[in-house]
DNA sequence: ACCAGAATGAGCCGCAGGCCCTATTGCTGT
DNA sequence: ACAGCAATAGGGCCTGCGGCTCATTCTGGT
């Protein structure tokens, strides 16, 4: 269901803050980190992702050199510090899909790896920013994707531990009876039973606040 | 009651990745961000953190510049790429109470932040192994600390999505009426009243799986 | 003009969940 | 030897929650 991908970065820092936000969207998943080129194509060894995304200096084995022994890997983001043309150019050469800088915003990364992910190419600069837009909305499954408005509101008060149902109906200043006929729609929905499954899901879809 | 953090770092997938990550650690709380050492100066007029996370290149004016400026300011933690001496010794010039490579794993990072932020130095290499071990535990809030092992298992069943008695019960070897007893006693340690607030609680404090 | 769906509200009912109390066993630290 | 606590289990009580059905109003799309 969701994209499963692996992110290959010398720095930890960057590796395990972006595999923590990425994962929190629902429809992206990451699967393996790895920390050079060599520890990437091991990885690749074990488990087959639908992205990857690569950073280009890494010690042992850079990503541009990782790329070019990974023929016929998952099709691959190269992440950079300085997004130069010289670097765009390599990575291409390299085999690489798309190409982003590391200062691009986070929507931008996941709408890069939907892109990809569905077999479109980033690599023209110019072409980039349209090819990103179509791919903003996250492909969440059927039941998130039917949630109203008023429901989703509701999901979120109570992922943020308003759990009874008469602080739920005075928060939202409706009826009590509303507030279970809105929590009923949610529960079929999501194909879930109570209140603490419905936190559960309200947190892995990021309905918070 | 956590700690709260300011992070600074042009590159939004580490920036944000990194806000994310350390946000999720129950005793720290990431208050805002900067993507240069302008934006950090703007920011710390609006906010007042604990400790501030500053990376060393950026744009327009760099972590130890804005530091330099900064006289008064929350205790500073320099995260860089290439950790070297010469700007190890510039950054403990400039006033910075701590040094770490960003290739620290995060739970490096993470005690490196109690660390400053309860007075201490990281500045000297040698020495820095030694503190961080000292604040390798989770400030975690009276409750949560109290809980036994038994309490956290089914609690992160709970945050799982297995909220009936009885599949608790089932899961853990145990009778429903165990269960029922172990969660009136998370309820009482957390302060909470029901399952779903007991997920909520369960995210926050990082028990899963 | 019409229909589908969102948002609101209600009644009814059965059971699970939360609350209070008690009890036994086994481990740990003093 | 003893106190304290974790982990286990049971009984009783009562309310809130979830399931099922129905009704009204307003909006947006065809």
């Amino acid at each position: 269901m969701a994209i499963r991908i692996v992110i290959a970065d010398d720095h930890t820092m960057l590796r395990e803050g972006l595999s923590q936000a990425l994962d929190s969207i629902p429809d992206i998943e990451v699967v393996a980190t790895a920390a050079d080129g060599r520890e990437l194509i091991t990885v690749l060894g074990e488990v087959t992702p639908d992205v990857i995304l690569v950073d280009i200096e890494m010690p042992r084995l850079s990503g541009i050199g990782a790329l070019r022994k990974l023929e016929g890997a998952p099709p691959a983001i190269i992440v950079t510090m300085h997004s130069e043309d010289e670097q765009r150019r390599k990575a291409a050469a390299a085999g690489a899909k798309g190409f982003l800088s590391k200062s691009a915003p986070l929507p931008d990364l996941a709408a890069a790896i939907r892109a990809v992910a569905a077999g479109e190419e980033l690599l023209d600069a110019a072409a980039t920013a349209d090819t990103l837009d179509r791919h903003r909305q996250p492909i969440l499954d059927e039941g998130a994707a039917a949630l109203t408005s008023r429901e989703r509101e509701l999901l979120a008060l109570l992922a943020s531990g308003v759990s009874s149902t008469e602080d739920l109906a005075d928060r939202l200043f409706i009826s009590q009876k509303t507030v279970k006929n809105h929590l009923a729609s949610i529960y079929e929905k999501l194909a879930i039973t109570d209140r603490a499954q419905a936190v559960v899901e309200a947190i892995r879809l990021g309905i918070h606040r």
